[in-house]
DNA sequence: TGTAAAATATGTTAAAAAACATACAAATTT
DNA sequence: AAATTTGTATGTTTTTTAACATATTTTACA
């Protein structure tokens, strides 16, 4: 009854297409498909994987317990996309912890199997080479821009960000993801109280619109430059 | 002439001793030795990975440029260790600079046949995939610390993380490698300034003892305290 | 070997961001 | 519907760190 899972290995767009369809049925066969809801964790830091999770619907933030409990997010996820890939590969415990903030279903393929797959296609191996070369490349960026750059290009930054990542909604502006402002905080490195009042002052900049979670970007080029200026 | 790759390839330690005698010959048709002096660029960010680098003595340091040509370095690597692979398997452009920090020797393995080599051998691609995906969590890693842990305690991570990487001469206590004030700064995200300022201080409180660019760990498990509580 | 340049050192000032305090609104629970 | 909790907002204070200034030492090299 996993039909997500099914349709995840199907789907002609994921890593798995390179899979002949023998490899794509012992997949489904290994594979476990699980409902969260919003604000429901899915694995904490310390945790042992036990399979790829691959989120098929929702939405889910990545993140680190730091200096005093301090949270930073270090990655967000989307559909189709694998969470906890990292440390399932470096043979690890998790160095993270996972988050539903959306309701989302998650299917996770069972670690043999994936494991006996990877031995003999070629293809997989290397898009998953690829996959964790270009994170690493987008997490040495991160590290120099969250050090580097002041509040205001910071927070700039993340909802740039975060437009990437989810997209607008249809009106071209609205970013497609509703975060509180404490989790802003935490992808920005910065307080709660800085987010929302820096938040504020954009706003009142004709940057961008605020509307309770909603936020509207109004001056797409203006954000950039004061991203880019750090 | 290029006995330093051939020593890298045959080494049982490293990478590559999962290879057949036959591939092992290939790679080392292949690759190519290059010296460099102290100071030296090995590759410039922008560059295009023509090779896997393999780091064959020597030390380098791997770094990007920030906001105002502010210096991060991301990793030092030390032989037997690769460099740039990151870009090399992401397929893009290198998005940091290395360069020697001690006269280095480094040997390069042409790209095509690397791929080759990869498409036959899982044992390798394996290794690779475990390589990108524990230096991901370290940068991970090093993105909260950075980013959270206040100037004493960056600097003791960093000092830290420089006897982990490099160890200690035979008095075990002097960290085995010697770096400018200017590079703990910008491996520590902190301005020279800082970086001297925290050093003698740290001098002065008798958990390090300075001598030029020679530092002596006097007090290990003060110098983890300062770390682990930011 | 003398001189310039680079690196190190340290004090002072200025700016940035965190911490703290408090208020209010919205959502949840009872 | 009242009470409580949670999230948002904004002003003030304090801490941290960068920026600046200047001196001294070391290194490079002509």
């Amino acid at each position: 009854m996993n039909v997500e899972c099914h349709n995840i290995i199907d789907n002609q767009m994921s890593v798995f297409s390179v899979l002949n369809q023998e490899e794509k049925e012992l997949l489904k066969k290994n594979s476990t498909c699980t409902y969260y809801k919003k604000n429901d964790i899915i694995y904490k830091e310390g945790d042992k994987p036990n399979g790829l999770i691959c989120l098929s619907k929702g939405k889910v933030k990545i993140f680190k317990e730091g200096v005093g409990g301090r949270e930073q997010i270090v990655r967000m996820a989307k559909p189709v996309g694998f969470i906890g890939y990292r440390a399932l590969f470096a043979e690890q415990n998790y160095l993270a912890s996972a988050e539903a903030i959306e309701d989302s279903v998650i299917c996770t393929i069972e670690k043999e199997t994936l494991f006996s797959i990877l031995k003999t296609n070629y293809e997989l191996s290397l898009s998953i080479i690829r996959s964790l070369a270009s994170e690493l490349g987008f997490s040495n960026n991160r590290t120099v821009t969250l050090t580097q750059k002041h509040i205001r290009g910071r927070l700039a930054e993340s909802l740039l960000f975060l437009k990437d990542t989810y997209g607008l909604e249809a009106d071209e502006s609205t970013i497609k993801v509703y975060l509180s402002r404490e989790d802003i905080a935490n992808l920005s490195n910065m307080t709660t109280s800085n987010a929302i009042r820096t938040l504020s002052t954009f706003a009142s900049e004709k940057i961008i619109s605020l509307d309770g979670r909603k936020i509207k970007i109004l001056d797409f080029k203006g954000l950039e430059r004061i991203s880019e200026l750090g």
